[in-house]
DNA sequence: CTGCGTTTGTA
DNA sequence: ACAAACGCA
């Protein structure tokens, strides 16, 4: 193709917007998927230093769904963002829609790429999309070069002596600390890119009435980051627990979207003490940990971490499960939690463990139907990290603790939400009864909040019953 | 081999 | 205190 000619975009190929070249020496595609990270990228460095670059962004049809109001909002401001940052740099973004295998191989026809650059990079659907992008490239003749690992710090490369993945996470965390990682990479410089001679037209989402959506973008995410640091970091081992106070560090959309590396936050939390500081490193490390997990494990990201759980006897998911989903079972802080899910696009840690110890514990649903609707709603849904943490939760993954993990619905409230300022905030009906977090069945029928689903102390005993059967 | 750890609940 | 299994050093 010669420079400057543009591609006509056809309907048939899905390819949105004309494209010319800046230069006409051997383009390539450089592929981002949730990584929008620029200054921090590897795998954007060594693609602009190749060559000329044509930025790719692939955007899931998936994310575009009937469900995920927030998500989709949260995309689309991403979009934007990563737009007006790719503008700075002289170029722009091509958006392109459709099965990220067929997407790929058409974008890099379009500029007559003969390589594509892709983060190495697992992706929101696991490991076996990216082998059928691989395949497709194969068969197109275009070279696939994997390039950094923008995700997690290196997902697949601790092993412990043996050169055997760990299965555990206190272990994993020691060795993964002690394997270090590199310093955040500079923003890359003197790369050409290809050039689009027009955008995109990005939706725009309506966003449901009171929701207040964190600001998207690498700048966005620096801020936070920046705030967090300055003010809530040195608490952060104490208040992360309490969903009444808020004061979590909320980068997880940012590091789901690639907004900020991981590796960027432990440089910054690096060389200096303080239990929130180490504390949330050691959350850092559950990310990277199920990031590995997920890596070495991709089928998991559907079945039992451990398989024997799939023998065990489960509830179809009925009106118990649209009881849970909507916020209506009766228990005060599960109804919250899963409100706020609904209401705002996020949940707070602590609510997340609670709402799904009720749905895998008490209401005996497989947690893939919890992870679904999670990863449906939440803005920073991330497959390693929701689906693990169900598991967690489950039983079935890794550290299973089958007797440990019965949460009490009524004492967790109790315990992290003392004074019931987080329920009062959730549900509403409850702001004036006597007792939020346990509130008398007269209380319930005056304000029309509904009876406890089930007796949480005779499901706790069904729970350990039936994983009492799989374990002969 | 042996001891340690495991974001908890119940008594 | 104890519930209890298991990966790990």
């Amino acid at each position: 193709m010669a420079a400057g000619a543009p591609v006509v975009p056809t309907a048939r190929s899905g390819y949105e917007g004309d494209v010319s070249t800046s230069s006409d020496a051997d383009p390539a595609v450089m592929w981002f998927r949730r990584d929008l990270r620029l200054a921090d990228n590897p795998a954007l460095v060594s693609a602009s230093e190749a060559g000329p670059v044509l930025p790719l962004f692939v955007l899931d049809p998936a994310l575009w769904g009937p469900s995920g109001v927030s998500r989709r909002w949260y995309l689309t401001e991403s979009l934007r963002s990563l737009d007006a940052s790719l503008r700075r740099r002289r170029t722009s973004l091509s958006v392109v829609r459709g099965k990220p295998e067929r997407q790929v191989v058409l974008a890099a026809q379009a500029v007559d790429a003969t390589r594509v650059f892709v983060a190495e990079d697992f992706g929101p659907y696991g490991r076996e999309r990216d082998e059928r992008v691989e395949e497709a490239l194969d068969a197109a003749g275009i070279e696939l070069v994997r390039v950094g690992s923008p995700y997690a710090v290196a997902p697949g490369t601790v092993v412990n002596g043996s050169g055997k993945n760990y299965q555990v996470f206190t272990p994993f965390s020691r060795a993964w600390a002690d394997i270090g990682w590199e310093e955040p990479c500079a923003a890359p410089t003197g790369g050409s890119w290809l050039e689009l001679d027009s955008t995109v037209e990005i939706p725009t989402v309506d966003l449901p009435d009171g929701l207040e959506p964190p600001a998207a973008g690498e700048a966005a995410a620096a801020q936070r980051w920046a705030d967090f640091v300055d003010a809530d970091v040195t608490d952060y081992d104490d208040e992360r627990d309490r969903p009444d106070h808020d004061r979590t560090s909320r980068m997880s959309t940012h590091l789901k979207y690639g907004e900020i590396h991981p590796r960027t936050i432990l440089a910054d939390l690096a060389g200096s003490g303080g239990k929130g500081r180490t504390t949330y490193r050691t959350e850092i490390a559950w990310r990277e940990f199920y990031a590995d997990v997920l890596f070495r494990r991709p089928d998991s990201a559907r079945d039992y971490y451990k398989p024997e759980f799939a023998r065990m006897s489960y509830a179809s998911p009925g009106d118990d499960f649209d009881a849970w989903r909507e916020g209506r079972t009766g228990f005060p802080i599960v109804d919250a939690g899963m409100r706020q899910l609904a209401a705002s696009g996020w949940m707070h840690n602590r609510l997340r463990m609670i709402t799904a110890s009720f749905l895998v514990k008490d209401l005996h649903v497989e947690w893939q139907h919890g992870a679904r609707h999670f990863l449906g709603l939440l803005a920073d849904g991330d497959l390693a990290s929701n689906n693990h943490g169900w598991q967690w939760v489950a039983g079935s993954g890794t550290d299973a603790s089958p007797y440990f993990r019965i949460f009490n619905p009524t004492t967790q409230g109790k315990k992290f939400d003392p004074r019931g300022d987080y329920i009062r905030r959730w549900v509403p009906e409850l702001a004036d009864v006597a007792d939020p977090h346990d509130p008398s069945p007269d209380d319930r029928d005056r304000v029309d909040y509904p009876h406890p689903l089930v007796d949480h102390k005779a499901e706790r005993q069904e729970a350990l019953d039936r994983y009492a059967e799989i374990k002969q």
